[in-house]
This record gives C-alpha cells, sequence and structure tokens, in this order.
DNA sequence: ATGAAAGCGCTAACAG
DNA sequence: CTGTTAGCGCTTTCAT
C-alpha cells in the first residue's frame, strides 16, 4: 500500500503516480506541476515499488536462476560472478542456487526458480540428460546449459572445447618424454568426464602409446575424490611420473598426496589438470594447464539467455569455445 | 490463473482447493471425496503454486538474502554453501548476492533484497558502519552482519575470535625464533583488519618486540592485493623471513611472489595467514594458519535470523566465535 | 463442509 | 493530461 499513500498525499490517481514513478512522464504528457507533486511525495515518503506486485502484474520477474554444482569451486565462483556482473547490466537480478554435486538438489532448485517465476535459468547441471519431469513443471522460463552440457538437446548451450583442451594437454606431457601418463577423471557418464577422457585417449593414440586400465580412474569431481584416486594410484603405480587431473578440485586433492609422497620417495611427479590457473604461479613445479576463458563463457551465456527472453531468434544455440593449453616451469 | 485451472476441472471453489492444496484438508473438515478429487485433479494438471502471488499476499516471502563481498573466495563459497543448507531445513530460499567489494553494489543489492520483500538479509558488509538510509528503505527486514562487524550497532551479529587467534597466529612465529614478522594487511579501517592487526601489535607487545613500519601494509583482501604487499615487502626488506597474511587471498597472492624470491635466492620465507587450511595440505613448507569453524558461524546465523524472523528474543544477539590456530610442518 | 468476496500492490486498457 | 477499472494468483475472513 504505497502507491496508495502517495495518493492520499497528492489526490493523484494510482495510473499517473504509476507512469510518473516509472518514467513515462513525458509519455503520457502528464503536466510538469503534476510530475515534481509526485516525485516530490515518493522522495518525502521513501516510496519504494513492490517488485512482488510488479512482477505478477507484468508476468516476468527480471530475474535469472542461476544453478551451479559447487560453489565453494573458485570456478564456478568466478563463473558464477560474471554471469550476475553482466546480468545485471541488462537489468536483471541473479538468484544464485548451488547445488553441492547433488542431483536431488539440482530438482529442487530448478522447481523453486520456475515457482518463482523467474525468466530464465542459466545451469551447469549434474544430471547428464534432460529433466523427464521438466515439461511438466516449466512455463516459459527459458533454459540454458554452461560448461556441463547434454548431448543431443534443443536447449541451448555454451561450454569449452573439452575435447580438443584434453588431447592438447595430453599431448604436451608426452612430448616430455612421459609414456605412462595416469587419468584422475571425474564421475563416470557426465559430459564433462567423457569428454576430456575422450581427448586424453586421443592424444596416446596419436603417438601410439597403449590406454593403461591401471592408472585410470574415475572418482568425482572434487577434492575428496582427487585425494583418494591419487592414493590408489600410488598403490598401483607407485612409480608414476605424470598424472593428468580432470578439473581443478581433483589436483588440489591430488596434490596434497603428491607432496607428502615426494618428501619421502623424492620421485618427483608432473602434474597437469584443468583450469588451475590460479595455482600455476604458487606452486614451484612444472604445471601444464587447460584454462578456460570465463569472460567469454560468461559473455556467451548471458547473451543467449538475454535474447531468448527477448524472443530473438539466434543464428548459434550450441556454442564451444576454444581453451587455451600452456605449460610452466617446465624444462 | 492456475487454482483457477483446477476450479474448472472440479467446480469446487479457490478457497477449498487452496485448502486442500496447503494440507489444511483436516483442519476444516473437508471431505474426504473433495480432497482426493482436488489433489487428483492437481495432480493431472501439474498444478504449481505461483510463490510471487502467495507472498505478496501472506507479506513474507521465505526468501532470506545473502550478501557476500566475494564468491570467488573459497571462504565465502563454502560459508554460502554451508548457510544456504541450513536455511534450506528451515524452509527459506536463499538469494545470493556478491558485491565484488565494491560498496555501491553493497547498497544496490540491500535495496533490491528489501524490494523484493525478503524475510531477513545476512551480509558479510563491505561497509565499515551502519548505511544511513537504511531505515528509510528497511521494511521489516530482519538484518545480521556475519563475519564483518560493525561496532557499536543494534543488528545483530556473529563473527570470529580475530583479535586473539591473530594474536596467537603471530605468537607461533615468534615462538619459532622470528623478531621481524612482516604483516600484509586488508584494507584500512575494515573490521577484519583492525582486529587482526591489533592482535598481531598485541603478540609483539606481549613479547617485547618492535612495531616496524617497514614491513607493515594494509592493502586490500584480494590476492592481487596479496602479491603487490608481498613485492614492496621484499623491496623494502629483501631479507624478511617470517610473513603474516590478513586472509587466505593475499596469502595466495603473496605466495606466487614468495615462490619465484626463494627460486632466486633460496631465502626461505615461513608463512602465517587466516583461512588457509585447504593449502595446508597442498604445500611442503611449513604453515601457520588460522582456521574459523564455518559450520558453527553458519549455525548462529542462520539461527539468529530465523528466530529473529519468528519474533522471538534471545539472550545472545551478537557472538563471537572461538577460532583455531595451529602449525603445520613446523620445526 | 464449502463458497463468495475482498485484497496484497502494481500496471495497462480503455475512457474521457 | 488524468482517472476508472480490471486483474495478475493466491489466501483468508465471513457467511452459510
Amino acid at each position: 500500500m504505497s502507491i496508495k499513500k502517495i495518493r492520499e498525499q497528492t489526490g493523484f490517481s494510482n495510473s499517473t503516480i504509476s507512469r510518473v514513478l516509472n518514467g513515462k512522464a513525458k509519455e503520457f504528457r502528464i503536466s510538469d506541476k503534476t510530475t515534481r507533486a509526485i516525485v516530490a511525495a515518493a522522495k518525502k515518503l521513501k516510496y519504494r515499488p513492490n517488485i512482488l506486485a510488479r512482477s505478477l502484474r507484468l508476468q516476468k520477474t527480471m530475474t535469472i536462476g542461476l544453478i551451479v554444482p559447487d560453489i565453494r569451486n573458485a570456478f564456478f565462483g568466478e563463473l558464477s560472478w560474471r554471469i550476475e556482473e553482466l546480468l545485471r547490466g541488462h537489468g536483471y537480478s541473479t538468484i544464485l542456487c548451488n547445488t553441492n554435486e547433488v542431483p536431488e538438489n539440482e530438482e529442487f532448485y530448478l522447481k523453486v526458480l520456475i515457482d518463482r517465476q523467474v525468466d530464465g535459468i542459466i545451469i551447469a547441471p549434474i544430471h547428464t540428460r534432460e529433466w523427464k519431469d521438466l515439461h511438466d513443471i516449466r512455463r516459459g522460463t527459458e533454459i540454458i546449459l554452461i560448461d556441463r552440457i547434454f548431448y543431443d538437446t534443443d536447449i541451448p548451450w555454451v561450454t569449452g572445447d573439452n575435447l580438443k583442451a584434453a588431447e592438447a594437454l595430453t599431448s604436451i606431457l608426452i612430448k616430455k618424454g612421459f609414456k605412462r601418463i595416469a587419468y584422475l577423471g571425474g564421475t563416470s557418464g557426465t559430459y564433462i568426464n567423457s569428454m576430456r577422457f575422450q581427448g586424453y585417449q586421443n592424444a596416446l593414440k596419436a603417438h601410439t602409446l597403449p590406454l593403461i586400465d591401471d592408472i585410470i580412474q574415475f572418482g568425482g569431481y572434487s577434492v575428496e575424490a582427487g585425494e583418494a584416486m591419487m592414493q590408489n594410484l600410488l598403490k598401483a603405480d607407485p612409480d608414476i611420473k605424470a598424472v593428468m587431473c580432470v578439473n581443478n578440485l581433483v589436483f588440489q586433492g591430488a596434490m596434497k598426496v603428491v607432496q607428502g609422497y615426494e618428501l619421502t620417495t623424492s620421485n618427483p611427479i608432473i602434474m597437469g589438470a584443468f583450469d588451475i590457473h590460479p595455482f600455476c604461479g604458487i606452486f614451484k613445479r612444472p604445471l601444464a594447464c587447460a584454462s578456460q576463458n570465463l569472460e567469454k563463457m560468461a559473455q556467451a551465456a548471458v547473451s543467449l539467455i538475454v535474447n531468448r527472453i527477448q524472443g530473438k531468434r539466434m543464428r548459434k544455440t550450441h556454442l564451444i569455445l576454444p581453451i587455451r593449453v600452456e605449460s610452466h616451469r617446465f624444462r
């Protein structure tokens, strides 16, 4: 009951007040005197519009939901930050949700966001295929996949060229002369892991190196998983010299184990991983690193969803971004 | 127009449908037959309530805003995750906002959240005193400060015992025999920096060590700040042996510089810092670390705000949590 | 045991 | 140039 207060103060009708307060005074040729009176009253009464009421009336909330699998992961931290910033520039608020890699949470938040009438959802999903009951709950809500995507879906998406990057990353290690390169992977069956493992395989094949089961693991995307996988690996092959990690968290977990191991054995291990750019500076050791451009990825996702919401059809709705691969302190 | 659809299907009135769908069938002694018919129709039509409409009517949104200064910082990542999880248990959704250490963003989000009628806001503020225009915009919204707090405020808060922890952390380095201990601090005038610097000073004084201006800096809380401060420090004192960092990001920045420096000079530098627990495992070097218990902090904040919203007055509205201090690989 | 009607605060179509 | 009216979808008071 806030426009109402202004009405009581000024005597003007709701519509006139609404128009003035939404900057449509000119458009409706409302007199200067009226405009000034209303603006003054609004100021005096510290008027703030009720967004709920406006959204209900307008049937749009100017809000986007962003669902990420692990907000503790700095990768998603940066991605969220960039997306939020860009969306704000377009006038949208962002509701950030963290599923913590739990599929049930994903379904929960998808529903919550749709029930809240968000205009769109950007999601890095845990699920590996289209949610079967999505059609039931989705109103007009636009959805975009980011980073982790589905094969065969009409849902627009943007991701990195994980296949090529994993191949390049593995090749770096191969060219350094390593013939046994371990792979510490994410959850089996997920898009990211599949692509990166495929790239790893491609690199081995290109250099006619064999695939060695004992030094390949798919344990998940967390620090704990990385720790466990590295421990297993050292049991399976105490003499391993090169390790490729599926992401930054697995790398962190693996490094914990490696550091301890090297102290006792002085057997140096060369590591390669995705998105460990922040670590490249703070370790003395050689590192091979595939760095995704999160600025570009955020831009692509935001542009996709904003355009969809505004009803614009676009040429490309499925984007694969290049990933930079480089080595640090090698040789 | 969704209850409406069920009405058209079943012939029952809005009120009855609303009651059944909100589990109040028993309370209003609605017949089993009616109840079943409505539930069946809702299911068939995939009914989902419009949260906007409900919130507008109920004058509460069951939503809490969480404002953090830097979501890329894993410290706030974990804190956000825990708070969100706990709030969900209480039936609240969380809207996470990231101010990126920019004061204008903080004011913006505060307004946005209040305009959206959130029931409460948990905030780790950038500002160092109560927002002067808060009273104007705040409706009934409950507000809680976390981690970074204000002196002299009625706003409830929860934070760690930064003073004591900084003192203990510094003492560890002193007891190792260091007499010149540098301090790389956060933004001057902020609560966290003030308390931690005071603790540092207290430790020096307790051991009758002098405060040396040249090796004390207040550059901010970011990785970049840490990097810059460490570079300055090495210029000021190329022979420095012990450094205390105000937080994990400053530590990361400083470490980048230290690693390079040590490679060329073989002058080992001992580091101490707040909330670098995740790093303790992955470095071979000795580290002194003050670790906050984010689970406890999240619990305290959530319990504070939920109780306030429910109108319960509590005994303690200003909480200081203990911080664990420990050293790794020392000696 | 159920329904009619009011109203949360806002905007827009229509009317003048 | 401004006002009247309807309605977004929901819950609740009051009535029967």
